[in-house]
DNA sequence: TATTTTCCTATTGCTATGGTATGAATTACG
DNA sequence: CGTAATTCATACCATAGCAATAGGAAAATA
């Protein structure tokens, strides 16, 4: 029942990039080295983000990510789905998966669909600016360091 | 962040447990075959439960296991906390495991934490007992057959 | 043209899952 | 007492996903 670094990393991803918007386009060495996550890892799981059109880019020099929408708009749900999958906890209820051959009789998918609208509640319901004014709180909002 | 077949076969051995209490003691080779689970790999898990004291076992010709408890004491949780490990979304939150790095300010560790905390909401708020009132409503209490 | 950066794809080591397989120990029953 | 039935213990194995690492092509800037 483990998030995987990936969706882990793509929520920081997304974080780093609010905190850090000035308008110009950040390098993903820049998030690399602030999140300490390996560069060339990191590469997948923006462009993860930037297929899905979560964040806009520009090649070359100078170039770089920015989020393409406002913080508020990105839940942390949505990017977790995207780089993980249904966070559903057993397949059967994935979206688009054929029905098992107990599903009529089956007497605990109940408490699986249960524990999905529990952790779709959590996480549909907390955005990257809610993550933003969480980091502001315990830091000064424009000393911004590591 | 799916649950093991693990976890949910062992669900489901107490829940067939608990449905065929005659007294008597119940073979693996019946529960399998009404679960449609392989009967070794099933060994394996209900060798789980007999250890932490979950069922309780008779050895040899007419042996088999029962639940060593009423239904009602066991809740779902447990028996995913026993097969699983723990299942919070994050190590980071495993009971015993050294903190990392980044908790001091670590803008996501609180969603992980609610997320543990609506999971576990729902996992120990459902008991056995629960589960075999949930078959009966389905089905006449006494006319079990699969 | 040289440098910087994203973009793309292949490869790798590791671990957990979901089993199978084999056989020993124990008990009931004829 | 012997045999069949059953749990108990352990070893093995195939597959898939995770978490990277690696190498280079394409594009933009200066």
């Amino acid at each position: 029942m483990k998030i995987s670094t990936r969706g882990r990393y793509a929520v920081r991803v997304m974080l780093d990039l609010a905190l850090h918007d000035t308008g110009e386009y950040i390098k993903v060495k820049d998030i690399a080295k602030r999140q300490a996550i390996s560069e060339k890892y990191l590469e997948q799981i923006i462009s993860i983000l930037n297929k899905a059109g979560y964040v806009n880019s520009v090649r070359g020099a100078q170039g770089g990510y920015r989020l393409a929408d406002k913080p508020e708009k990105y839940t942390v749900g949505m990017i977790l789905r995207l780089t993980e999958g249904s966070l559903s906890p057993v397949s059967c209820l994935d979206p688009g998966s054929e029905q098992c051959d107990r599903y009529d009789f089956c007497e605990t998918v109940f408490i699986w669909q249960k524990l999905l609208d529990a952790i779709n509640n959590v996480i549909d319901n907390v955005t990257i600016r809610d993550l933003v004014e969480k980091h502001n709180e315990h830091n000064g909002s424009d000393d911004y360091v590591i």
